[in-house]
DNA sequence: CGTTTCCTTGAGGGCGGTCAATTCGGGTGG
DNA sequence: CCACCCGAATTGACCGCCCTCAAGGAAACG
């Protein structure tokens, strides 16, 4: 199948292989060199569509496999014994889930599609099968484990931060980060959680995370139109992150 | 040098090797066979004492070696903008810190002594190396990394939980498995840790952690003297760490 | 266009931060 | 062994932020 041939753009993406996948510098494709990477098409089916809502695995149900976000987004989290659910991370393009259930054995989380997505899914028994015969691969895990705590280390800061302005203004520091892809801060991005999620993952009530909203608003930090937001004065934004008690003289 | 020939303690588990340590069976002597463990011993400086305050790593430092407690406990803390201290984790017999510096090449925290303790300094380049000859050192680290990532979401889950009571009283859970290396409850164990400590990691006021303290021991939950604490109600603590409001009738 | 869901805004009360005083414990020196 | 000191921990009083409850408005869906 060509793409020319493929008038419905669902199923030519679906048929993308890795090596030419847009994201492949930073995800698996980079641990290979051009003659083992059909060993890893093999062992992954690519951009899978998942619609909004759709729940890609389970908490404590057996763990197969790692998924990795090509478009869209999606959140993990906790049911606790209460039942109340713990949102515990969201997921962009180019960001692999499951890597947290992997010594268990079973799936520590819940994946909720928070927007139509596309994800591929890596076997995993197949792909430690691969690290022995691709020692790259393990240099390419460790790498990208360790990025994995740093940012979890990142979201500390984040919850510790004490009031809800500084804890809100982290966290779209952060997305719009993780946004661009980059060390730089994209100053547009579209935010694919509602309020109740962002209050959730920050441990604020919902109604707290809209007036923090408001209030960067006011303060100029941000523009926002619905799930659209620019930062429109960043270095004040950053003083709002770091700020535990607001000086409001300062950033009127 | 012989355990008899030796009178000072101190030299004497200096001299211990990562066979013979009480920790090998998780330790990173579990990813070696018998024949290859003298590999290990070469890049490992077993049991050197640090003490109490003293910084063993500074962020921002060029990061390069790994280490493991042995005895005592470690802090590990990130200095913001600001000059204020944020306390990222706490280290007791068996846990490896350092791990998420690895990707960035620089420590992204300072470590610090909490006790008078011991430590096994792991060089990584070396380590790095040894896992080309030694591919079950790999399968290793990502396993510890995979539980590494697990415990942060542990962690994640008790920072949101909102009160200040149930904060503590799944700080003090965790602690209790953690202290006893296994998947019990350990009844009795020793805070190495202040409260202001406590309280930074919990994002509370040290005010707050005492009087969260106070309750816990007047709803009978715990007992304490000084650092030392006793569960006395396992059941009660573990409704206190889920209970986000806490109903003062069902616990008194 | 109606329904549903999400978001925003307001009012009131409780938890926790801040400031302050006191007590407790460990360490030192006489 | 006791007196003293200093830091850590506890406790109290007060106030502000945020949670809760509630209502209204906006956006998304069929």
């Amino acid at each position: 199948m060509t793409a020319s041939s493929c008038t419905n753009k669902t199923i030519n993406t679906l048929a993308e292989d890795c090596q030419s996948c847009i994201l492949s510098s930073t995800c698996l494709p980079s641990a290979f060199n051009k003659n083992e990477i059909e060993k890893l098409q093999k062992i992954v089916s690519s951009g899978k569509q998942h619609l909004r809502q759709h729940t890609v695995y389970h908490q404590n149900s057996p763990f197969q496999a790692l998924y990795i976000v090509k478009s869209g987004a999606l959140k993990t989290y906790i049911t606790d014994s209460n039942g109340h659910e713990n949102i515990t991370g969201f997921y962009l393009p180019g960001d692999i889930t499951g890597l947290e259930s992997i010594a268990k054995g079973t799936y520590l989380s819940t994946a909720e599609a928070l927007t139509d997505s596309r994800l591929c899914k890596v076997h995993y028994q197949q792909l430690a099968e691969l690290r022995k015969s691709t020692p790259s691969l393990s240099d390419w895990a460790i790498n990208l484990f360790s990025q994995s705590l740093a940012s979890g280390h990142e979201f500390f800061n984040c919850l510790s931060q004490h009031t809800a302005i500084s804890k809100l203004a982290t966290f779209l520091l952060a997305l719009s980060k993780r946004t661009s892809q980059s060390d730089n801060y994209q100053t547009t991005f579209l935010l694919s959680m509602s309020r109740q999620d962002i209050g959730n993952y920050l441990g604020l009530a919902y109604e707290t995370t809209s007036r923090a909203f408001t209030r960067l608003v006011e303060k100029k930090c941000i523009q926002k139109k619905n799930k659209e937001i620019s930062i429109i004065d960043l270095e004040k934004l950053k003083q709002c992150s770091t700020l535990n008690i607001m000086n409001d003289d300062e950033l009127a």
